[in-house]
DNA sequence: GCTGGCATTGAAAACGATTACATTTTTCCT
DNA sequence: AGGAAAAATGTAATCGTTTTCAATGCCAGC
């Protein structure tokens, strides 16, 4: 039985109306300002959030959807989004969907029953093309996977530029025969893979794509497997750090030399790829900026609804580390 | 204006009791029934989770308090909590306290105002010593960090023994001169430098300890501090993940061969422990076990209130790499 | 054909806050 | 001092559910 607003009123002399007004910074006399912040400190009374939210239609929460918080890449992004939200008075509802369109859905859902304010997502392929935004019933900043075209706010890297960058930095340290290895449910990967394309394209090299499962084990199968192949790749990029970290295990367990026989690039300056030998040479996101934006992107539209829609598009950072060094 | 339960209740044309019975499956005939759930289906109706938090006063929802989502340790352990929680029907809500006390402190009121039904938490020592858990108004499961002696469950590893583990390793491989560093504001780092401390004196030899602030800088400039100064030690353990990468960036940066000059241990097997020239040598904690071990004693304390309180104390298990190979 | 009992159903009272509106008190002007 | 306007306060409705309690309908048993 925790002590509710009528307690505290009957406790302060005074009508619930009051402390409900002392509490919001209401109009109220000094004398019963007192009175009140005194019987709120003697029964160690804590406002009803719940009640609150019902009553005021306001719920001050925010969903934020991901894969996978363990991905490096989302960890520090909710992190970052969980600061910018906390400090504007709201809450976080985190959910791991692990790239399953059925989660996905059932927290769409989830995010309806708690009448979140709005919604930072990051969706399958799947779900980003067929989601249907305005009947969701609050907005959503779409980060990382690009959402259905122009029907919602977001926050994206410039994935094909990045890729191509990757690309041509391969390309000028010697390598010609480059392979890609890119995720198969995200539209990260598939942009990723755009970008890849055109840029080997450009200089008239086939361009040999594989598309596998997001975690390091497909990952690491697929690299196994394509190393051992005629014709294999001179240089690898892998579309994100769990694939690359996939490759590195690939690699290590077959003895194969990096940059030797193998040069290696990827996504994502995880801690590990500074450290592994050879470094990894990586594009680096901007994890924390994302993860701002997006927060402030969505209070922005909480604030004014109407406002057009945007796209903030982020550039990625290309680390050079051993991994690619010039061929010799 | 989102769609009620009375607009359910007056498209199937019964009453509000009826629908709420329908959805909370209680005693409604058949014929009620479907229609009433053809209404539901229809109108798109959902829920109010706020409403019904207060209707019935239960939240379903519990506290995740850590002091940073980007550590590794906490992130693995947050995402099994969260799916030993989503299963039972469960929310999380999810806090980063920096280690600071005063926004445990925030936090812990704002667990208050949501009025959660139990909360897993990572404390600093100064709260965990001092914190009053019976006035909360719920329960506790303490992770990582001992709670105020035998006042709540927790969720443990065998920290002593741990850090003994690691110097009998080092000793075994031929090291004397072993340094250990520790972070200074959780109660983890005391108990490792007291398992620490009581295996070297063990074998009468004297335990160089440095405390310092819980970030991979800190560690970084005091392990480079360390090593110039004369009588350094040949081989160093650090408290935790965060602070051998601090060590690591220290020793490259000063060229120091590892192990030749210095030979490094410490605890969490995070992907870069593996990956970095040398591997390190370290204590993995069961990550996955410990978020689902505390999250199901959450749920037990939460079914029988009275149930006498428990420490659940796991082992860790010692990873052998490079860093620590044996002098020769 | 009643009556007692059981299973369904509905009306209305909570849950704990905010807020529109009515009322009281104060302030300030003439 | 009197009265109008402004400020402070209280009363009561409301948010969307669940749940208690009373009412209804139906059936079996006599």
């Amino acid at each position: 039985m925790t002590t509710s607003i009528k307690d505290v009123a009957l406790l302060a002399g005074v009508s619930v109306a009051t402390v409900s007004r002392v509490l919001g910074n209401g109009p109220v006399s000094a004398a019963l300002r007192a009175k009140v912040e005194a019987a709120v400190a003697q029964s160690g009374y804590r406002p009803n959030l719940s009640a609150r939210r019902l009553r005021s239609q306001h719920t001050h929460t925010i969903g934020l959807i991901v894969s996978d918080i363990r991905n490096p890449f989302f960890t520090s992004v909710s992190r970052a989004v969980e600061d910018v939200a906390y400090q504007a008075g709201m809450r976080v509802i985190l959910c791991n969907t692990d790239e399953n369109p059925d989660k996905e859905a059932m927290y769409l859902r989830l995010m309806q029953e708690e009448r979140v304010s709005g919604v930072i997502f990051a969706a399958t392929r799947a779900t980003a093309d067929a989601l249907d935004v305005a009947g969701l019933g609050f907005p959503v900043v779409m980060i990382d996977r690009a959402g259905p075209a122009a029907r919602c706010d977001a926050v994206l890297l410039d994935n094909r530029a990045a890729a191509a960058q990757l690309v041509e930095h391969l390309l000028g340290c010697g390598y010609r025969r480059i392979g890609g290895l890119f995720g198969n449910t995200s539209s990260t990967g598939a942009e990723r893979h755009a970008g890849f394309a055109e840029a080997m394209e450009r200089v008239g090299l086939p361009a040999a794509a594989r598309f596998v499962a997001p975690s390091a084990e497909a990952a690491q199968a697929e690299a196994a497997k394509w190393l051992r192949e005629a014709g294999a790749p001179e240089a690898l990029i892998a579309s994100n750090g769990l694939l690359l970290l996939g490759v590195v295990k690939a690699v290590r367990e077959a003895g194969v030399a990096v940059p030797g026989r193998l040069a290696l690039a990827g996504f994502d300056n995880d801690s590990w790829t500074e450290l592994a030998d050879p470094g990894m040479t990586v594009i680096e996101q901007p994890v924390d900026e994302i993860g701002r934006a997006a927060m402030e992107m969505l209070l922005e539209r909480l604030e004014r609804p109407e406002r057009p829609l945007r796209k903030v598009v982020l550039a990625g950072r290309l680390v050079e580390r051993g991994s690619s060094q010039p061929r010799g």
